[in-house]
DNA sequence: CGGGGGGTTGATCTCCTTCAATCAACGTGG
DNA sequence: CCACGTTGATTGAAGGAGATCAACCCCCCG
């Protein structure tokens, strides 16, 4: 299987597919050294639980592949996703011991991980990991504040249409594509997970991602499969100014 | 009049108010030295822009006294608060020159500012500050996924009864009272702020507040003096553990 | 073949929005 | 001092967007 073959093929930093956007992005060869020795990786199976919220972390780490789902769940049921963690995107609090999410893998994953109190110590000597890991919670301080605005102001065809174009985008500036031309990628949501995400129905996603194919905003292959024929279009959908506004 | 006042009074860092809680927390004497160099104060009026979204930023700041807002508003006008700032919260973001939310002051305020350059070259060298800015971040991250989850799927009456949750345990935090007994706390926004808070119409704020009261929930004297008299009634009406489940 | 997970679609209901009238408090200028 | 406008808030009536409940489809897998 080709998560475990990475098990083996991902052991040295200098050649990891996500070196340069991940935790350790701003590290020196020296640093990168000591980072690797305390590093460790470790799969999960799509549908398990990296973190339960509430539980003791011992550790913290970096996606390597895969997709997990951060998440908040209220006593009677309801629950919302906080966050979508792609290859790159950190998980764990340096500082604190207590996990406050739920971390499910979406698909199967692997992580690179570092045991908490090593790390910590890390942190305080290598300034670089903690100027970088700053770096990355604001920016997902200003995703997260972005999808308030989603969360609390937008309808539920604006909240879709808005949720494709974040994964569109992504897909793009991962696979180094522009957003000229038609967009085509997987969601790699089920629905019950984006309206988890959107504050909706997995009902409602279902009926507005239809409303949508039927009025050619998006194509749909599959359940899964989407294009794009015209990302301004799916932006105006979404409430977003069409052209500037994007922060990332 | 006092904010004018507190302009001549806080020239001195060691006796500044927000001194053990802002970004410069960490700071050891000869940090804070420097930093007094290259900080000015500066007061704003109740309903003024601190920050324009989108323009340009050569400063950053922490707020000193009083209340602003970070909202966020699309091109129809529909608004959502991303943030409440209150004394010794951060504005700005290192890194970043314009603006990615309007920034507005609820009630008069003073900011303790430093010109974005300086400050930046200061955080290089000072990793106190960086190490209280992350911690800093972080929190204002589990606020905002807090936040996530009261936009994405909370009722009305639930919502009101959150941010009044949120508002008395800050009070009581500040004013070092617990959260025993009955707390005593003044509504700092208008309905309409508290309804761009809540992704709601003003009018619903109104009837949810009425409704709260009606129930013995809260009480009212004229629109914004409040007592609680059951802290973990509200919490229950909140929909959050009465007990346990508090980050912060 | 049966069963289950993921998805779509329909009918009905309800909570919140929208539109609108009214009120209290406050300041202002004639 | 009072008519007037303004601002913030409350309350009512009507309408609609999305939730809820339910039936059904498709496809894969044991």
């Amino acid at each position: 299987m080709l998560n475990e073959r990475s098990l083996a093929v991902h052991q040295d930093c200098s050649d990891c597919p996500i070196r340069h956007r991940a935790v350790c992005a701003r590290c020196e060869t020296d640093e990168l050294q000591r980072l690797e020795e305390i590093k460790y990786y470790r799969r999960y199976e799509a549908g398990s639980h990296v973190i339960w919220s509430g539980d003791r972390m011992d550790f913290v780490g970096s996606v390597v592949s895969g997709i997990a789902t951060l998440t908040q769940t209220m006593e009677d049921g309801r629950t919302q996703m906080v966050g979508l963690l792609l290859p790159s995107d950190f998980v764990g609090r340096p500082g604190r011991d207590t996990a406050a999410y739920d971390v499910v893998a979406t698909t199967d994953i692997v992580m690179c991980c570092f045991r908490k109190k090593p790390f910590e110590d890390m942190m305080v000597r290598t300034p670089h990991i903690a100027q970088r890991l700053l770096e990355m919670t604001l920016d997902e301080l200003d995703a997260a504040r972005e999808w308030m605005l989603v969360l609390g102001r937008k309808t539920a065809r604006e909240k879709i249409a808005s949720l494709l174009s974040i994964i569109a985008r992504r897909d793009a500036t991962l696979n180094m594509r522009g957003t000229e031309g038609q967009i085509v990628f997987d969601l790699p949501l089920t629905r019950e997970a984006m309206a988890d995400y959107l504050g909706l129905t997995l009902e409602t996603v279902s009926r507005q991602i239809s409303a949508l194919r039927k009025d050619g905003v998006i194509e749909l292959e599959g359940k899964r499969h989407v294009t794009i024929p015209d990302m301004g279009r799916l932006m105006e959908e979404a409430g977003d100014d069409a052209d500037g506004g994007l922060l990332i």
